[in-house]
DNA sequence: AGAATTATATTGACAGTGTAAATATTTTCC
DNA sequence: GGAAAATATTTACACTGTCAATATAATTCT
């Protein structure tokens, strides 16, 4: 029932993954409409056609982005594990995925570049998003008793994670050399483990 | 003593306050040499002498960017406020430039855009770093009594503050509206106050 | 001082880019 | 089969960074 329709077939999803390839090759400013439409064999005015602009083809390529993101967070996740293993293992995933993937992972937050109106860009990211949320369902760091601790307790962890990884990208983490390297991995850096129930 | 010298006088500092200024109005995209030439009455070529390249622009456009993010983290900082109010001061601060000018920080925090090897860059972005780090010199959140603890708060408060901040301008913390407003503030959002000695 | 040298700015050109309009081709629908 | 819609190509334009060649001003040297 997949067989070629059309022109090419299925133009779109080619071209984002030609997108994905070009980021994991040339990097950001490698990545254009012309050269995603001359990696998949098109002329390079067929992208328009399906996204209506550069910012159309990225916001696509954002929302496979985050797909893949969920996965990495999802990846070591033992369903019998405890929480603080379970939330270790998520965060350790969130830095995994910045690491392997910094271009799509740059693509991805960058205010500037996809459009985060886009439907489905905002479900996808809003399903990563609750991978974090749900590990942390009924956590409470807020012994003031203050309200909403529990929307408090998920921006702390998704800022906490989101910050580290993109300082570790810019390489703000490492005093010395170049090399990159965070001087110490997340789970080091999460204070609240200390007061995490098992 | 500073009269105009050669052609223009100072043309590098023209320049980086012509760049600063396009980011303000038309933000990141609209940055480019051509633009910065032409806002300064040059020809499209004359920056190439100071810089060598858009880059190199760029970088130290980041680099005064850090100067204006240190002066946003001191400006409410009273000297003899206790710990908790200047750790809140600062993040405050940090949060504050980054909604002022989201541009300009985003810019500064791209791993593509700014040539992070760059000296005076480095020096202006530890700088700002150094506020954070001298506000909460001797404090450790690490009860289990694990080495480094002080490079790990450090790292902590950084990652934290700068994940809110970009987070918030992403609009990924506001569920449903558009309207991009984070819906706590970031001082709501410091779980660790709750631990922190007055 | 006058000449040589360096620093700085201009001009023109080239390969890219996104985007738009007009055109061509294929598929789908009736 | 023919009409209509979807999809892809071609052509063109304005804009970009970068480079080489040229021009001009400031500095340095003798």
């Amino acid at each position: 029932m997949e067989q070629k329709k059309y022109h090419h077939g299925d133009l779109k999803q080619a071209l984002i993954e030609a997108g994905l390839a070009i980021l994991e090759t040339d990097g950001l400013p490698g990545l254009s409409l012309r050269a995603c439409a001359a990696r998949t064999g098109v002329s390079h005015a067929a992208p328009k056609n399906h996204f209506g602009s550069l910012k159309g083809l990225i916001t696509a390529i954002a929302a496979e982005g985050f797909r893949r993101h969920a996965q990495f967070m999802r990846s070591g996740l033992m369903p019998g594990a405890s929480r603080k293993a379970r939330l270790q293992a998520a965060m350790v995933g969130y830095v995994r995925f910045s690491a392997a993937h910094p271009h799509l992972f740059e693509l991805m937050f960058s205010p500037n570049y996809p459009d985060f109106t886009d439907e489905t860009l905002r479900r996808n990211a809003s399903a990563s998003y609750a991978i974090l949320a749900d590990i942390s369902a009924g956590l409470d760091w807020d012994k003031a008793g203050a309200p909403d601790g529990q929307v408090k307790t998920e921006m702390m962890l998704w800022s906490l994670v989101h910050g580290y990884a993109l300082l570790s990208l810019s390489g703000q983490f490492s005093k010395g050399g170049a090399t990159g390297a965070p001087s110490y991995p997340i789970r080091d850096i999460m204070p609240a483990f200390g007061y995490l129930p098992e």
